[in-house]
RNA sequence: GCCGGGAUGGCGGAAUCGGUAGACGCAGCGGACUCAAAAUCCGCCGCCCUUAAAAGCGUGGGGGUUCGAGUCCCCCUCCCGGCACCA
């Protein structure tokens, strides 16, 4: 329904898109199949192919998205993010400042049209350097490409090499930049000299007008490109005290910094920024340009030539075209009982599916097969998580209640995908008129990712099986490191593929469960906190566990030990200092480090605080009173790691009696009282060493430290007599002496 | 290739703002208890030299800033995540 929504507002549109195909199967290829070694089908042959599907314009979105990612001033800016999510969608929307210009020329086609209207557009941030340009490359798919290659045989091999090896940008990054000449030639905008046209593999159709201009003095690409092709490579800009040479590029050929243009006429002098400003005046006046902002952001291609997968609600027929599915006959639901095979999508074989009446002009008509990205159902599903039973609408008042959602987590693998989609459709629902929130989350917690080694091997068949960590036994090579592993079974050898992220398809995943069914959820939780923080990138290994174990079976019998101390009502629980002091100091660290969620530190902070426990002396005066106030403490900081043990020792000791259930208690408050110290240690350094410690009054000022450091043997032993030049006091914590 | 992140003992990790590197735990070693084992408890545990103490070295590698660098800056190596059709 909001798809078709989107067709209205022209949010949602129908075109071309290129996709992996393989020529072989006639199918079209996932991008892992394609970049991944480690994938079934690789070394499949690759071509790129345009086919029909749709597109969702978040590019019509880019400033707005990306203001609440860069902006700190914006009124969305998402402080509540990690900054390298921040930072890698800035990257990704990839707003670039330039000019735009044209290359004239009268090229025309086969009917005798000027191609795009005698116009080569190209875009640049470079645009002081203008005046350097010795060629220009257009994209194997650009319309000059493909007009120069009709009759030019050689081209319209290269052209067709081109569309070979797939489109995702990690191939064709690692491709050789290659190129041919079209034997074109277009006209400069502002000297009128001829520019030849070259095809680059390099550049890209989507990206900006589908061509560069060459300036090889000054762009890195651009230079190994001239240097390859024997083209001519002319300075324009200039760092003082530096010395340009053909032979090899240098980092200050590119710099916008501290370049002046020079060989560029009335540039001449100019620093960057001005510089392109007068070019842009320039080509201006003579109609030919103007400043432009790029987007390396592309619009969102939904289409999927696969089974599963929200069904796009389109019917095509012969004389109407693409007609919507009217809105009482949605949903339109897909069959449950095919089978994909690998050979395609399985619904274009299902006539029951397939065919229908047009739903303008009655004639038999084709439902559209492909599905949508299910990357478009984790966009919205949280905003449905808040109106689920609603049958008759797709979020309520009661979507607008719960969001913007106040925490979301998620592994960081979708910094930029999947939180940018989201992002994209709630803002279009807001549009819509359909919720009120301008972003979906207001906190992001990235959990790093847990990797685990990855076995496996061919199959006769040409595919690759994967084995489970568990039923393979690793052999080590002479530095200990895995070099190759055999399979329990049998005996037989298994490759070893390093670690990488737990996936289903590489079948290296871990079972909670199997750590709960030894050792209790509680146990599984407390380890897995425990383990690392959840930022972090953590290989998989559970041989620590029982260490976790041991720690509440500790807990356990320490409340055991407590229930049998039976606490005077008259003792004073300010007696035993010592032990309130570990704790509460403990405790501040603990309540920090909630706050900025490291749950590792907050465990080992409750190990800690039992430790302090443990280590009492319970015949001590107002002993047993400063316990119970401990474990308190210690019960309430565990029970969000571990609530099950800490809910039952929270009933059994009575503490539920006299403040109410755990569920409800507050988080336990430091006592400042209990951190007050009299002394304090000082480490003592001599020229920045650590030599020693010094025991001063809390409240010693900077000149009795000093005095104190100046009196202690570890100066008179490692200054031997020399002056001193300089004395450095950080109160509470050190102080330096340099001599 | 590009973007982002990471590298600290045998292992997982700690060090909040540039100020005691190795908290807490695992593994290991020694001991107590036990007929014995398990469980539990106590002690040791970065490297090097050493009977010991003291000194020296030490946060992936190289350089720099600073009284002082795991932390900041520059260069490099390796590993992980993402690169738009795995989701």
């Amino acid at each position: 329904w909001l798809f078709l929504k989107m067709l209205e507002k022209g949010i949602a549109e129908r075109r071309t898109q290129v996709v992996n195909w393989d020529p072989v199967d006639q199918t079209v290829l996932a991008n892992e199949q394609v970049i991944d070694g480690r994938g079934w089908r690789s070394g499949a042959v690759v071509e790129k192919r345009e086919i029909p599907g749709y597109y969702l314009k978040i590019t019509d979105y880019a400033e707005e998205l990306l203001a609440a990612v860069a902006d700190p001033e914006s009124k969305n800016y998402l402080a509540g993010w990690p900054e390298r999510v921040r930072l890698m969608q800035e990257n990704w929307i990839g707003k670039s400042a330039g000019v735009r210009f044209a290359f004239t020329h009268d090229i025309r086609d086969a009917q005798g049209a000027l191609i795009q209207d005698g116009r080569l557009y190209v875009f640049t941030t470079r645009a002081d350097t203008i005046m350097g340009v010795t060629f220009c490359a257009v994209a194997p798919e650009h319309p000059l490409a493909a007009h120069a290659a009709a009759g030019h045989a050689e081209l319209a091999a290269f052209i067709e090499r081109c569309r070979q090896g797939g489109t995702t940008e990690a191939e064709l990054a690692l491709k050789e930049k290659e190129g041919m000449p079209t034997g074109l030639f277009v006209t400069h905008p502002l000297t009128g000299e001829k520019v030849p046209v070259w095809v680059g593999n390099y550049v890209l159709m989507s990206y900006g007008d589908g061509a560069v201009m060459g300036v090889p003095a000054h762009d890195e690409r651009d230079f190994a490109f001239a240097r390859k092709y024997a083209l001519p490579i002319r300075q324009v800009i200039a760092v003082e005290g530096e010395a340009f040479s053909t032979d090899a590029w240098a980092d200050w050929y590119g710099d916008k910094q501290r370049a002046v243009c020079i060989n560029s006429g009335e540039l001449d002098g100019l620093p960057h920024k001005a510089a392109v400003d007068k070019v842009a005046e320039l080509l201006a006046i003579r109609g030919l340009g103007e400043q432009k902002t790029t987007w390396r952001l592309r619009d969102w291609g939904v289409s999927r030539q696969r089974y599963w997968g929200t069904p796009i609600p389109i019917i095509h027929c012969d004389d109407c075209g693409a007609v919507p599915v009217p809105e009482q006959d949605l949903p339109v639901v897909l069959p449950n009982n095919l089978i994909p095979d690998g050979s395609g999508n399985p619904l274009q074989q299902c006539a029951a599916f397939v065919d229908v009446a047009c739903p303008q002009c009655g004639k038999s008509a084709r439902r559209e097969t492909d599905t949508m990205d299910t990357f478009v159902d984790s966009s919205w599903y949280f905003m449905r998580y808040t109106c689920a039973d609603n049958q008759a609408a797709m979020v309520d008042a009661r979507t607008d209640y719960w969001m913007p959602m106040d925490q979301y987590i998620g592994g960081i693998e979708h910094a930029i995908l999947h939180l940018l989609y989201a992002r994209f459709w709630t803002k279009v629902m807001r549009d819509l008129g359909l919720v009120k929130a301008d972003e979906p989350f207001k906190r992001l917690l990235t959990q790093g990712m847990v990797l685990n080694h990855i076995y496996s091997r061919k199959t006769p068949q040409g595919g690759i099986e994967y084995f489970w960590p568990h039923d393979v036994d690793n052999v080590l090579d002479a530095q200990g490191k895995i070099a190759a592993a055999r399979l329990k079974a049998d005996g037989s050898a298994v490759d070893y593929g390093g670690v990488g992220t737990m996936s289903k398809s590489k079948n290296n995943g871990v079972d909670p469960q199997d750590l709960i069914d030894r050792f209790g959820a509680d146990t599984a939780r407390l380890f897995t906190m425990f383990a690392a923080p959840p930022e972090a990138t953590l290989e998989w290994n559970d041989a620590a566990v029982e260490g976790s174990h041991r720690f509440l079976k500790r807990v356990w019998a320490f409340g055991l030990k407590l229930q049998d101390l039976s606490p005077s009502a008259a003792e004073p629980a300010e007696a035993p200092g010592k032990l309130r002091r570990e704790l509460h100091q403990t405790l501040q660290q603990v309540s920090f480090d909630y706050g900025r969620m490291q749950y590792n530190t907050v465990v080992s902070g409750a190990m800690k605080m039992l430790n302090a426990l443990e280590g009492a002396d319970t015949a001590a005066p107002g002993m047993p009173a400063a316990l119970r106030e401990g474990f308190g403490i210690l019960l309430r900081t565990l029970y969000p790691v571990t609530p099950h043990i800490t809910h039952a020792l929270w009933q059994e000791l009575g503490y539920a009696a006299q403040q109410g259930d755990l569920l409800d208690a507050p988080w336990p408050q430091v006592d400042p009282a209990a951190l007050r110290q009299d002394t304090v240690e000082l480490m003592l350094q001599i020229n920045g060493k650590l030599r020693g410690a010094l025991q001063v009054p809390t409240n010693a000022d900077q000149s009795a430290i000093e005095a104190a450091a100046l009196a202690s043997a570890e100066f008179t032993r490692f200054a031997e007599g020399r002056a001193v030049k300089k004395v450095v006091v950080v109160p509470g914590r050190l102080v330096n002496v340099v001599v």
